[in-house]
DNA sequence: TCATTTTGTTAGTAAACCGTACAAACAAAC
DNA sequence: GTTTGTTTGTACGGTTTACTAACAAAATGA
């Protein structure tokens, strides 16, 4: 496992691996984690330090090229101190110098820094689809350089979780740089040290999935919600507001919550499970949790399939099947766009499904079943990054965790 | 106006009022303040300083009596720092000392601290009720000391605003102790400054309710929503959890919702105004919006009342009426509860209408269009704290802003 | 009486950031 | 060509914060 020696031969040179939170250290919480802290916790200043380091890779990581002085303004910290954490950084190989401002301004000139963005490489798995596991290899910017996958082929249990160590050895011995660490979004409720506490497609109940990682390859992991990731990857790849909802068709139907910049766990961890909450009052099929009108049976992909072909086969309107789906989804998310005061909905699935009449059945029935002037400028939209989204989340929560960046 | 020149003579006797965000300085926003910090903000020194302070706090407000080396072991600083930190509170005479523990035990014995519960006093103020304002002098701990209320009389606009004025006037003439803040619990849309951005009953528009009272009182100010408030005071006083939502009906129909201990605003500040979200597939009366079957229709007390007067005139049964009513409010929460997972849910409003019939078709409903396993426990019920909710709600909206204590 | 335990304080240390000052490097004005 | 002013990045000293180590005071129990 090269890519593990090249992490942890980081440490020793690493100038503050010896006395905190450093990148490289992942046994403790970053104070910047994507996970919130508890408010009954003391702060020191060790852990002030810690949050403004991320906050000057944040800033370089947002803004990109910038000098110390730029970082130093936008923070709001003095140069002194600026110049201390980009020293150390740089020590740590993870920001570089790359050169010097060109445009013509009195006053020395700047020297230009950025995060090095292929000091780190990042493995981000899938395993949403009931059919297969995705995977990939990914920079820091959260570009994807190689993929990888593996067929499901009904594995369950112990079988599964064996695929997925699989694919991560795969996909970690492609990796040209260190590995920053390893993200997994799975389906299901999952808690926060990473156990899959329930999945059914996959059979699993208190797996724990980012113990076992962790031990198989000494390497840092997080594992996550797949809706979770996927609203993470909506938030940093996909231009999405701070708060937003992001609704996940496939074999089911999912979604990912995120209140200013953080996702929403719920009391059991178990937030965004709207698939199986009964939609309106007018009755609705039977659904496989045993209740009738689930949201499941109107919009996962595969009863959405089912009543287009037979649409089709009596010659039916298939538009008026979508739309009806969307009117059903809409009359779900009318109550938590208003419990939640939402501006911003994102659809994660097949495009040939949501991208159409479903989608503007909605919005028109979320806009005629709430009140228009707290939402004025309600959207919802397709996402823009695919069947990448939560392997890119995936890398987004490791991101979070290592660096505090996201 | 004696309690504000006795809140400013703290002032300069303050060991940390001269150094940063200390007890009597509401111009800055404390650490460990309600409102959320913002994430692109630096984090000095002080800052954890501040947030431990609070921590300090936080342990005695909660557990009550105890000792130096009892808070050292709870918070996990080290006894020397918590001297150092109680000190500070005991020259501004917010903690006092009470003697020393009784019980036997090996080792010098115990100096017990207390948060000295009269130092300061609160007032809160309650605009939820459409015809009258309430107001009142609470304690730290949040208990009442005196009530004033004043009738609206139609009142609305500047009028109510001066009203408003005058009732905060006549209970800072009440106290007995320097004042620790003014909390008012408004209904409507409010933002962070506590400019209430509309509130249709009171005739507001973008009132900047705040700064007014700030000016005319020049002591610190929290003005925020009514539910919000009723929200906070339920998890302060009435034992609610960390997550919940509360449903207060009146006139109207709103929520306040919390998430891990901090209420959640939306992007627009509207979060909680499900009043207007049309409930169901079945139609509905007209509602005041334009709009029919919003959930105000079927719940709001006015509405309730007319129904229940309809039955008894028809000789039907108004438990019906009340089940019914309860039903609908099952529909639009159920979304809710499985989109954020919530595990409690608190009612508050007219007991004879909410509590019977109504919560029970609620919580069945409820029951009956989610997904039992995740939300296993969830539980229903009315406040305990009756009229006094919002009132007591905005004292912890204060209690909040200047210590860090909830 | 003496060892042990617990409390709260004193003294000294390390970490983190700030303010001031300064040299280097450049543009623009004269 | 020189001077002036601006901007950058660094060096130094000082303040704040919380820690460790050590200790006196005050109790219990053998």
């Amino acid at each position: 496992m090269t890519a593990a020696g090249a992490q942890r031969s980081l440490s020793p040179t690493s100038a503050t691996a010896a006395r905190g939170p450093g990148i490289a250290d992942h046994t403790t919480q970053g104070f910047s984690s994507g996970r919130a802290l508890r408010p009954s916790a003391k702060i020191l200043p060790e852990h002030a330090r810690s949050h403004n380091r991320s906050l000057v890779l944040q800033t370089l990581y947002r803004a990109g090229q910038q000098s110390r002085a730029d970082i130093a303004r936008s923070t709001g910290l003095t140069r002194v101190t600026i110049s201390d954490l980009v020293g150390e950084f740089i020590s740590e190989g993870l920001i570089v110098e790359t050169g010097q401002r060109e445009d013509a301004r009195p006053g020395k000139p700047a020297t230009l820094l950025d995060i090095n963005r292929s000091a780190f490489q990042i493995v981000g798995i899938d395993l949403s689809d009931y059919a297969m596991f995705r995977g990939a290899l990914l920079d820091l910017d959260g570009g994807i350089l190689e993929h990888r996958e593996v067929t499901l082929a009904g594995s369950t249990g112990a079988d599964a979780a064996a695929k997925v160590v699989g694919l991560v050895g795969e996909l970690l011995a492609l990796a040209t740089s260190p590995i920053l660490g390893i993200g997994v979004g799975s389906p299901g409720v999952v808690d926060f040290t990473g156990t899959v506490l329930s999945a059914p497609n996959l059979g699993w109940t208190d797996v724990p999935l980012q113990r076992i990682l962790l031990q198989e390859f000494s390497l840092p992991v997080v594992v996550g919600n797949d809706a979770n990731a996927a609203v993470l990857a909506e938030h940093s790849f996909g231009g999405a507001d701070r708060d937003m909802m992001l609704v996940k068709v496939g074999h089911g139907v999912g979604a990912g919550l995120l209140v200013g910049g953080t996702p929403l766990y719920g009391s059991r961890f178990a937030a965004g499970e709207i698939g199986h909450v009964v939609v309106g009052t007018d009755g609705g099929l039977p659904c496989v949790c045993g209740k009738n009108g689930c949201l499941e049976t109107w919009l996962a992909a595969p009863r959405l399939e089912a009543a287009l072909a037979a649409a089709r086969a009596n010659s039916a309107s298939t538009d008026d099947v979508l739309a009806e789906a969307g009117r059903h989804l809409g009359i779900s998310l009318a109550a938590i766009v208003g419990a939640l005061n939402l501006a911003e909905i994102v659809l994660s699935g097949p495009t040939h499904l949501l991208d159409g009449p479903l989608a503007a059945a909605t919005i028109e029935t979320l806009r005629n079943r709430t009140m228009a002037q707290f939402h004025g400028d309600l959207t919802l939209r397709m996402t823009t990054l695919g069947e990448d989204i939560v392997v890119r989340g995936a890398a987004v929560m490791v991101l979070s965790a290592q660096l505090g960046v996201s």
